[in-house]
Parts: structure tokens; C-alpha cells; sequence
RNA sequence: GCCCCCGUAGCUCAGCUGGAUAGAGCGCCGGCCUUCUAAGCCGGAUGUCGCAGGUUCGAAUCCUGCCGGGGGUGCCA
């Protein structure tokens, strides 16, 4: 791991050292920031979790801990404070905030890395969309969550491949054959088969390249390959990259599934019964057992998936992280129990739970649904609100609550977007230093004058040493959209610092000392766009 | 029946590995451009944190029960 490099480890060590004093065995103390600014820029519960430990008032504690804080602080900290249970609050000096903000801004895009600990090497699935259509306004959330989540855990500094896995065999292919067949022929489409104006449109484009005439599995192969090919098309437009294409067909194919199964029938938790090949999950906590084989032969689609994340596991990865739809959820329980059936721990198997979306516009829902051909499309939502407004709003809730989409506020170009509003923050940090540039003003090198740190310079600041602990907590607990609603703060305080204090022509000393504010937030900013897929502007 | 998610301001939601007077955006009302982008800022009003118990010095947050909404529960994928 890379040094954090970040001026809050040292206030939390002090903070540490200072409560070991008062008792060996305090448990890790908060660093938060007080609820008002007045309070301090810093506060910490270290005193009232001593507290019981010591055996004295919460209060009494917290000035002794106060007094500890002070000594070893110095001139780092200009006030310290006992306050309502047993807080103890820190206002830092002028000193300690320019030196925080010269570190940030020379750590610049890499200010926040390598923050995991300990780092771990993951594999995301995700999308994994059935290749027997277009993406879908769902799958866009799908692929917000889980691009984002790979690229703040490698930010974090740990080890991530995304890969996407194709069910490119199976009943649905050759339903979806099937279907393209019946369209071409002009035959009713078979119960419970692909019905959308698609699969039409995609006949009449193989008919036109193959005259001769293809059976139902060829044009089930073909149909796919060329749906996977407005796929790849779609994630590229949404800027997502995959390292791994993992293909059922291929897993079939090399046997992988047939392994599969003999070594779990090793461990002795493979059975027949009603003609059909079994796997005890319920001995791992699924509801029930599940079925490997059908009757008819045919491995199931868990099956195979239980070889793709057995060929995971055996890949190395210590996590194996999946993003499924809610429709899928019950499908944890037997995948979880699969993987323990392995020999691995339930801990390597995660999954995050996509809720639904929603599109609003004028008080209008749109529902998807995929089987039928009413769906709506990811290319269409591109299309219309752009890459950076889907991305973030994907990403402006927990992935485990439903979401509604205002197209209307999506696509304005205005401060109640807030897309824009982040983007603008940027673009307005990159024209002060064009400012600053055409005008070459002579500021001094020399430190600010004292007494020029405006409260909104403060807070501003304290807003950008709060990014790596941000990261952390975005990592650690799968949260993407913590990014989000940070950068959206970050954006705020900025647009506050921007109006209360003049950048350039603000007088020796002070013009570099703000310019290093700006340049510390330009690249926090950007930073965190760059985590969830957005783009960071110098212009709009 | 069982499993998952949700219930916080008029609306949409953050906060939920316990902490100070519960936040943001939208919407509503009222202000601010001769100086670095007004795609911005400032001020104002609004809450039985679904209900009832429990644990705790302290609960929106943890536990139990209940009510309401959504989703799932296939030898489909």
C-alpha cells in the first residue's frame, strides 16, 4: 500500500496515543466532523468510550484527554474544546490547514489511493446480460454499480478484474433461435420466445446475408453474436471495459460443468432422485436442494454457473463479487452454498442486490420488460441524457433502493442537475487558473497573512482532507454511490469558497495559498468523477 | 408460509458497524451579477425518523413484535 499521505492519519494518531494515556484498551475513536462549524473543525467520542473503562464522568475524561490532545498537537491546533457529552472538539490553525492543502494538492489525482486495508484481489461479475437483446435501462445500472465499485476498489488499491458472463447456450438460445426462425418465416413466435421487433429486424438482416437458409441453432448462434456485438457497442458508449468474456458455451464445451459436478459427487453431495441429478445445498443453508441435471439430460443453468465459480475460485481471487438483478436474489442462497460446497468461505462469495428503475417523466413511469419487446433500452437513455447523467444518476442512491430517473432534470443544463453542478465546480476551478495564467500576476511565494482563512476556505478544506476516508468507506462497504453524494458536496463548498474568496489579485501570499485550494479541489473533483465514469469538464 | 428491499420535510432521498439542535436536492417565498463562468450564491418555512416495546449514560441507527408498500420463492435463465 502506498503511503495515504493524508494530514488526518496524524491527528487520528495523536488522537490514539493520547487516548491510550487515559486507559491501554480504548476502543479506535471517530474522527468526525462537528455537526456546526463553530465547533471546531474536528471532533472525536475518544473520551466517551473511555469513559466507563476509567470509571469517571464522560466530561472529566474529555478534559484530560483535551489536555493530552493539546501537548502533543502544539501549535497544529488553535482551540480545544470540551463540549456537550464528551466530545472533544479541535480547531485547527491556519498553519496546519495550508499545510494540508499543499500535501492534497501535490498528491494532486493521486490524493486518496491505496487506501484499502488490507488490499484483497476481487473479481466483479457484472451485467452478464442474456445476449438475446439489447441492454436495457436496468443493465445500465447494473453496469454504473459495478464499473464504479471496480474502479474505487483498484483506486483503493486492491486487485479487481470485471468480467461478464455469456450465457450463449441453454434453453433461452434456443428459444431465441427459435424465434428468429419464426420471424423469418412469418410463423407465430413460440410460447414464451423473443417477440420484440428486434428479433425481426435482426431475421431480415441474416436472411439478406445468408439466402441459403439456417436451421434454428444457426441462427441462434448468429443472433447472438451479433446482439453480443451491439452489447460491446453499448459498453463502450457507457465507458466500460471488461478484462474477462467467461462463455457458458465454452465452459460446456471444455467440460468444465462435467468436472463440476464429479468433484462435488467426490465430496459426497451429489444425489438422483425423480430422475434428476441434485446438489445438497440445503446442508449450507439453502431452503432447499437444487437441481444439476433435469431429468432430460440437460444441465442446468446453475450448474453451469457453479462451474464458472468454481473456474473463479480456482482462479485465486479471494473475493468473487456478483451484481444480480432483485429478480435474482433467491439465487444467492444455492450460489453461496455452492461455493462453501467448494471448501471455500461464505465471506468470498458477495452479491449486491440491484433494485429496479424507474424512467419519470411528467409523473410517467416506464416499466421494463424483457421478454416482451416494450422494453427500454440503454442505447435510448444514452441517446437522450447523455453517458455522464446516466452514470451518475444510476449512482445518486444505494443500489438497494429503487430509483427513479427524472428524464427532464437529467437532461437539463442547469445547478439542479447534479451532474452539471459537480461538472460546473470543475469547469470553474480550470478558468480561474486560465485567469491566473493571462495575467501572470506577481503573488510572492511567501506564507499567507495570518488571519485570511475564511471560514468557507476552512470548510472547504476539511471537505478535501475527507476524500480518502471516503474512498475507504465507498470501498469497504460497496457503496458507489457515497462518491456521489460526496463530490456533490465537495461541489458545494467550492461554489461557497468561490463567492466569499477572491483568488487571483487576492495580494502576496494569499493568490498562491488560494491557488493551491483550488488545485486541490480541481483534482478531488476530478477524482471522483473519474471513480464513477464521469467526465471532468475544463469548460462547459 | 418463507426470503430480500423499503417506510426520515409537500416530493425524491442521504444518514443506519449508537453520540451534540436529524440533513440534502427538488418544490415554495425573498434577496444577490461594473471584479476569477449567475450552469452560481445567500436567507426563510416544513419533521410523532411507520407503530409499540426492549438494550444503552445516549437509539433514525442495535434487538423483538406489529402495520403498510415492492420484489422473489421453477428440473426458466
Amino acid at each position: 500500500m502506498e503511503p495515504a499521505d493524508n494530514p488526518i492519519d496524524e491527528l487520528e494518531a495523536a488522537i490514539a496515543a493520547a487516548a491510550a494515556e487515559l486507559h491501554p484498551s480504548v476502543p479506535a475513536a471517530a474522527l468526525e466532523r462537528p455537526p456546526r462549524p463553530e465547533l471546531g473543525d474536528y471532533s472525536t467520542n475518544a473520551a466517551m468510550l473511555a469513559a466507563p473503562l476509567v470509571g469517571a464522568p464522560p466530561r472529566d475524561v474529555a478534559g484530560r484527554l483535551a489536555e493530552g490532545l493539546g501537548k502533543r498537537l502544539g501549535e497544529r491546533v488553535e482551540r480545544i474544546e470540551v463540549a456537550g457529552p464528551g466530545f472533544v472538539n479541535l480547531q485547527m490553525s491556519e498553519l496546519w490547514m495550508r499545510n494540508a492543502v499543499a500535501l492534497v494538492a501535490a498528491r494532486g489525482r493521486r490524493f486518496g489511493a491505496g487506501v484499502a486495508d488490507p488490499p484483497r484481489s476481487l473479481l466483479v461479475e457484472f451485467v452478464s446480460a442474456n445476449p438475446t437483446g439489447p441492454l436495457t435501462v436496468a443493465s445500465g445500472r447494473h453496469l454504473a454499480y459495478g464499473d464504479s465499485l471496480a474502479r474505487i476498489l483498484e483506486f483503493a488499491g486492491n486487485r479487481v478484474e470485471r468480467e461478464y458472463y455469456l450465457n450463449d447456450a441453454g434453453s433461452q438460445i434456443d428459444l431465441f433461435g427459435a424465434s428468429i426462425a419464426a420471424r423469418i418465416s412469418g410463423a407465430e413466435v413460440p410460447e414464451g420466445g423473443y417477440e420484440g421487433d428486434y428479433v425481426a429486424a435482426l431475421g431480415e438482416r441474416i436472411r439478406s446475408e445468408h439466402p441459403a437458409g439456417l436451421d434454428a441453432a444457426e441462427l441462434g448462434r448468429l443472433g447472438v453474436e451479433l446482439m453480443l456485438a451491439g452489447i460491446r457497442a453499448t459498453l463502450e458508449r457507457a465507458r466500460v471495459r471488461f478484462d474477462g468474456w467467461a462463455s457458458e458455451r465454452s465452459l460446456r464445451a471444455a467440460g468444465a460443468v462435467e468436472t463440476a459436478i464429479v468433484e462435488l459427487r467426490d465430496r459426497g453431495l451429489v444425489y438422483e432422485s425423480e430422475g434428476a441429478v441434485w446438489l445438497r445445498t440445503s446442508r449450507f443453508g439453502d431452503d432447499k436442494d437444487r437441481v444439476l441435471i433435469r431429468a432430460d439430460g440437460e444441465p442446468t443453468y446453475f450448474a453451469a454457473d457453479i462451474a464458472y465459480h468454481r473456474d473463479k475460485l480456482e482462479r485465486g481471487f479471494e473475493v468473487l463479487f456478483d451484481v444480480l438483478g432483485a429478480d435474482h436474489h433467491g439465487y444467492v442462497g444455492r450460489m453461496r452454498a455452492a461455493i462453501v460446497a467448494f471448501g471455500a468461505e461464505p465471506e468470498a462469495f458477495e452479491v449486491a442486490i440491484m433494485q429496479m428503475v424507474n424512467l419519470v417523466e411528467g409523473g410517467e413511469r416506464a416499466r421494463m420488460s424483457k421478454r416482451r419487446g416494450d422494453f427500454a433500452r440503454l442505447d435510448d437513455l444514452l441517446d437522450d441524457i447523455g453517458v455522464d447523467a446516466t452514470r451518475f444518476f444510476m449512482l445518486m442512491r444505494s443500489h438497494e433502493t429503487p430509483i427513479d430517473i427524472d428524464l427532464e432534470l437529467a437532461r437539463a443544463h442547469s445547478s439542479d442537475n447534479p451532474v452539471y453542478y459537480a461538472q460546473y465546480a470543475h469547469a470553474r476551478i480550470c478558468s480561474i487558473f486560465r485567469t491566473a495564467a493571462e495575467r501572470g500576476t506577481e503573488a510572492g511565494n511567501g506564507p499567507p497573512p495570518a488571519g485570511t482563512l475564511e471560514p468557507a476556505e476552512r470548510s472547504l478544506i476539511a471537505r478535501l482532507l475527507d476524500a480518502p476516508g471516503q474512498i475507504a468507506r465507498a470501498a469497504s462497504r460497496r457503496e458507489p454511490h457515497g462518491i456521489t453524494t460526496y463530490v456533490r458536496a465537495v461541489a458545494a463548498d467550492f461554489h461557497a469558497f468561490y463567492r466569499d474568496c477572491r483568488v487571483v489579485g487576492a495580494g502576496p501570499g494569499l493568490e498562491p495559498a488560494r491557488l493551491a485550494v483550488c488545485a486541490a479541489t480541481r483534482d478531488v473533483i476530478a477524482t471522483m468523477l473519474d471513480l464513477v465514469g464521469v467526465d471532468a469538464p475544463e469548460e462547459m
